[in-house]
RNA sequence: GGGUGGUUAGCUCAGCUGGUUAGAGCGCACGCUUCACACGCGUGAGGUCACAGGUUCGAAUCCUGUACUACCCACCA
C-alpha cells in the first residue's frame, strides 16, 4: 500500500503530546513503563489527545492529497439510558474500519448521532412516570414534552460520555440529534414533497392499535407470538362459525364463505337470514368473498370489519358498513349491551356463558394454536383499530431498492441478507407514519371541517391561509427520520457535506435493524438523493451472555461494557467483542474471554518495553542479516494479509492473526531468540536484529491500531524521536 | 405455514476460494519467581469436525437428504 499522506505531518499548536523522548529518559522507558498496562490511568488522556488534535474531522487532516472520502454514519444511540454491550460492540466495528481507513489515507468520516427514539423514549418515559405515581393522560401534550425533552437532553450528555469511553473516532463537530430543529424541518418537507408526489396519503385503514400506549405502531413495531388459545365454535342461523375473539362478534352481520364452496351453493350472495345472536334476534346477509379458507373451521365466518384487517378489505370489497365495538381503551362500547364497558378478556367467559344459556355454542377447541399480535415493547395485545392515518405509499418505492439490490449499487455482508431483505420489499404493505404520542416530530398537516364529508386537508410547515383549519396533532414514526439519517447528516441536498460525503460507504449495524432502518434508508436515499445511502450493509449479530443467551433486564444477565472496560480497559473489551465475531451471527460475551486481552493489552506493553530497552536505536536504513530480512518479510506478509482481511470486513479474522503473531511469533519466538544475539559480540548482528526488532514493532502498533487504538497510541507515544506523532494517523502499511 | 443461520476440544467460538499431523481463548494437568512480561514462560492431555449418502486424487470445507437447535417473517377467522 502506497503511503499517501506525509508522514511529516503536525500536531496543532492546541494539543499537548506526550513525547517522553524529548522530556522524559532517551530510550522512552520511564517508571510508568516499567509497571503493568494502566488502562485506567491511560485511556481518557489519550482520548482527549485524539480530539483535541481535530483529525476525527477529516477536513483537518493534513493530506492535500488525500484519497476520496470514507464515511460511515453512526447509528445513533438512543439517548434515553446507558450504553449497552451492543453499542459497545458497534462503536468498536465502525471505530475499526474508520480507523483503519483514516490510515490508509482516506478521508474517513465518521459521524456521530443521537436517536430521540420517538415511541420508545416515550415509553421509557411513561415507565418513570408510573414510578412516581403519575401518567401521561393527566399532563398536557406540551408539558409531557417538555419533561423528555429535559430528560433526553441529560441522557444525551452520557451517552457521548461512554462512546468517547469506547475509543470513537467519530467526528463530533458534526454529531446530530434526531430533534435538532434543522432536521425537524427538513424531515417535515419530505413529507410535504411525498404529500405532493402522491406517494404519501391519509387513509381510513385497519392499524396496529396499542391499548396501553394509547398510539398506533406500524407492521414491524408488533410482535408475533404464538399461543395457545380457545377455538369457540358457535350456532350462526344456519351456520356454524369458529372464532378465537368472541368479543368482538356482537356487530357482526355479514355470514362469508368461498364462492366455490359447493357446501354452501344453495346460499346465494346478498341473500339475508334472520337469526338468534348474542344481544337478541338479527338480520344476517350471506356474502361469497375468496378470501375464505373453505378448509379453515367450517369455510364459513362472520366479519368484524373494524377490529381485523382481512375482514376491513371484505367490507371495503363488498362496500359493506363498519363500526366500532371496542373502544380506543380496549373496553366494549354500547352495541355490546349488557358487557358494554367491560374489559374485553373480563368480558369473554360471560359472552361465551350467554351463548351457551342461548345453545349457541356447538364446540370449544381449547388447543388452539394461533398467532397474537403484541406491542414489541410493553406485550399488550394489539387491537387492530380502523383510523384515519397517515401512510406510505409503499410499492413504488419498494421497486427501486429492488433494482438497486439486483444491480448491485448495494450489498450484504453476510450476503444471505441480501435475499431477506428482497423478500420483505417485495411484500411490503403500505407503512403507517402515524403515532399518537408526542414525543416526535410533528407532522406538518392540516385540516379544515374534520370528520365531515367537506373535509379538506393540507401539507405545509405554516397554517394555511384561511380560516378554520387545525393542526395535525400525530408525530412521526421514529424510523421515518432515521430512515433519512443518512442524508439529513450529509446535509442533503445543498449542505457542505452533500455530496461530499454522501453516498456514505458502510451502514453498520445489528441484523435486528434489517426490517426497521434499513429498508427506510434505502428507500429514502433513492428516492430523495437518487442514490442508495451506502453501497455496503454491514450486519452484526447480538450480543448475548457468556452461555448465548439474549441478554435480558428480566433474566438478571445483563453485561454492562462500562464496568469491564473499567475493570480490564476498553482496548480488552474491543478484541473480546471483536475476535471469533463472524458478521451476522451472535456473539457469547464472556468476562474471562475480555480478560484475556487485558493480558495481551500488557504483553504489547512488555513487547514494546523489551524492544526499547534492549536494543539500539538505530537508523531505518540499517542494513539486515538474511534471517532478518526474511522476518522482515515475514512481518510484511501478516500485513498484506490483515490488510486484505480488513478490506473485505472479515475484521474477526484480522483481529486474530494479529493477537496471534504478536503473541505468538512475535513476543513468543522472535524476541526469545533475539535475546542472545542482542547480547552478542557481533555489532552487526547487533544492529540488524535491533532495526528487525523496531520495525516489528513499529508495524504491530500500526496494524493493532484500529483493534486497541489506546494502548497502542500510549505506546507510540512512548517510542523516541517517531515522526509521526499520532498513531491515529500513521500510516497503514499493509 | 414460509425463511435464514447454527451443529468442530469440558465451555465460548474461528477455520476466508476444498490440499501436508483440525485451531484460538478460557478451563484442566505437570514443571518453572529465566535479568520484557506470573496480566508470565515451557510441556501436555483432550475432537470418528451432528448423522446418512454423493462429487473429488483429496471434504470440517462443495451437493442431496435427515435430525436437533436458534432466530426471523406470516391478515386461516
Amino acid at each position: 500500500m502506497d503511503p499517501v499522506r506525509k508522514n511529516d505531518q503536525e500536531i496543532p499548536a492546541n494539543t499537548e503530546t506526550r513525547n517522553h523522548a524529548a522530556t522524559e529518559v532517551s530510550n522512552g522507558i520511564d517508571g510508568a513503563f516499567l509497571k503493568p498496562y494502566d488502562s485506567q490511568n491511560t485511556e481518557s488522556r489519550i482520548y482527549e489527545m485524539w480530539e483535541n488534535s481535530g483529525y476525527f474531522n477529516p477536513d483537518n487532516l493534513p493530506c492535500a492529497s488525500c484519497r476520496d472520502p470514507y464515511t460511515i454514519v453512526m447509528p445513533p444511540p438512543n439517548a434515553n439510558g446507558d450504553l449497552h454491550a451492543g453499542h459497545a460492540l458497534f462503536i468498536t466495528l465502525e471505530d475499526i474500519l474508520i480507523r483503519f481507513k483514516r490510515m490508509m489515507g482516506y478521508r474517513a468520516l465518521w459521524i456521530p448521532g443521537a436517536d430521540h427514539a420517538g415511541f420508545e423514549t416515550q415509553v421509557v418515559y411513561e415507565k418513570k412516570l408510573e414510578k412516581e405515581g403519575r401518567s401521561r393522560f393527566q399532563m398536557e401534550p406540551q408539558e409531557l414534552y417538555d419533561e423528555i425533552y429535559a430528560f433526553t437532553l441529560a441522557n444525551k450528555k452520557n451517552m457521548e460520555t461512554q462512546v468517547r469511553m469506547m475509543g470513537a473516532s467519530c467526528d463530533w463537530s458534526r454529531e446530530k440529534f434526531t430533534l435538532d430543529p434543522d432536521v425537524v424541518t427538513r424531515v417535515q418537507e419530505v413529507f410535504i414533497k411525498m404529500f405532493s408526489d402522491g406517494l404519501v396519503y391519509r387513509g381510513k385503514r385497519t392499524v396496529n392499535w396499542c391499548p396501553k400506549h394509547q398510539t398506533s405502531l406500524s407492521d414491524v413495531e408488533t410482535a408475533n407470538v404464538e399461543e395457545t388459545a380457545p377455538l369457540y365454535y358457535f350456532k350462526y342461523g344456519p351456520f356454524t362459525i369458529a372464532t378465537a375473539r368472541p368479543e368482538t362478534k356482537f356487530g357482526d352481520k355479514y355470514v362469508v364463505m368461498h364462492p366455490d364452496d359447493t357446501r354452501y351453493a344453495a346460499w346465494k350472495h346478498g341473500q339475508t337470514i334472520d337469526l338468534e345472536w348474542i344481544n337478541g334476534p338479527i338480520t344476517a346477509t350471506v356474502i361469497k368473498d375468496e378470501a375464505i379458507d373453505p378448509a379453515f373451521g367450517t369455510g364459513v365466518m362472520t366479519i368484524t370489519p373494524w377490529h381485523d384487517a382481512t375482514d376491513f378489505e371484505i367490507a371495503k370489497r363488498h362496500n359493506l358498513p363498519f363500526e366500532q365495538i371496542i373502544d380506543w381503551r380496549g373496553k366494549l362500547l354500547p352495541i355490546a349491551g349488557e358487557f358494554a364497558g367491560m374489559k374485553i378478556l373480563a368480558a369473554r367467559p360471560k359472552i361465551i356463558e350467554t351463548l351457551q344459556r342461548k345453545g349457541l355454542v356447538t364446540k370449544i377447541d381449547e388447543q388452539y394454536q394461533h398467532v397474537a399480535k403484541r406491542c414489541y415493547k410493553c406485550n399488550t395485545l394489539i387491537e387492530p383499530q380502523v383510523k384515519d392515518q397517515w401512510f406510505v405509499k409503499m410499492a413504488p418505492l419498494a421497486q427501486q431498492a429492488i433494482e438497486a439490490i439486483n444491480n448491485g449499487s448495494v450489498r450484504f455482508i453476510p450476503e444471505n441478507y441480501e435475499k431477506i431483505f428482497r423478500y420483505w420489499m417485495e411484500n411490503a404493505l403500505d407503512w403507517n407514519i402515524s403515532r399518537q404520542i408526542v414525543w416526535g416530530i410533528p407532522i406538518p398537516a392540516w385540516f379544515k371541517n374534520r370528520g365531515t364529508d367537506t373535509e379538506e386537508m393540507a401539507a405545509s410547515l405554516e397554517r394555511p391561509d384561511g380560516d378554520g383549519w387545525e393542526a395535525d396533532t400525530d408525530t412521526f414514526d421514529t424510523w421515518f427520520s432515521s430512515g433519512q439519517w443518512p442524508l439529513l447528516v450529509t446535509d442533503f441536498p445543498t449542505g457542505k457535506d452533500f455530496p461530499t460525503y454522501y453516498p456514505t460507504d458502510v451502514m453498520e449495524t445489528g441484523h435486528d435493524l434489517i426490517f426497521k432502518w434499513i429498508p427506510r434508508m434505502v428507500i429514502f436515499g433513492l428516492y430523495l438523493a437518487k442514490q442508495a445511502p451506502f453501497h455496503t450493509v454491514y450486519l452484526h449479530g447480538l450480543v448475548n451472555d457468556a452461555q448465548g443467551k439474549k441478554m435480558s433486564k428480566s433474566k438478571g444477565n445483563v453485561i454492562s461494557p462500562l464496568t469491564l472496560t473499567e475493570k480490564y480497559g476498553t482496548d480488552a473489551l474491543r478484541m473480546a467483542l471483536v475476535v471469533g465475531n463472524t458478521p451476522g451471527t451472535d456473539v457469547a460475551l464472556r468476562e474471562d474471554k475480555v480478560k484475556g486481552y487485558k493480558h495481551f493489552s500488557n504483553k504489547l506493553w512488555n513487547i514494546a518495553r523489551f524492544v526499547l530497552e534492549r536494543t539500539e536505536e538505530v537508523p531505518i536504513a540499517t542494513p539486515l542479516e538474511s534471517d532478518d530480512s526474511a522476518l522482515r518479510d515475514e512481518m510484511a506478509s501478516v500485513a498484506a494479509d490483515v490488510t486484505k482481511d480488513l478490506e473485505a470486513y472479515r475484521i474477526h479474522l484480522a483481529a486474530e492473526k494479529l493477537y496471534h503473531f504478536a503473541w505468538h511469533r512475535f513476543a513468543d519466538e522472535i524476541i526469545e531468540a533475539s535475546k542472545p544475539l542482542l547480547a552478542g559480540e557481533d555489532e552487526g548482528v547487533r544492529r540488524s536484529r535491533s532495526a528487525l526488532l523496531r520495525l516489528m514493532l513499529d508495524r504491530t502498533l500500526r496494524l493493532l491500531h484500529p483493534f486497541m487504538p489506546f494502548v497502542t497510541e500510549e505506546i507510540w507515544q512512548r517510542i523516541p524521536n517517531q515522526k509521526e506523532k499520532l498513531l491515529m494517523t500513521a500510516v497503514w502499511i499493509g
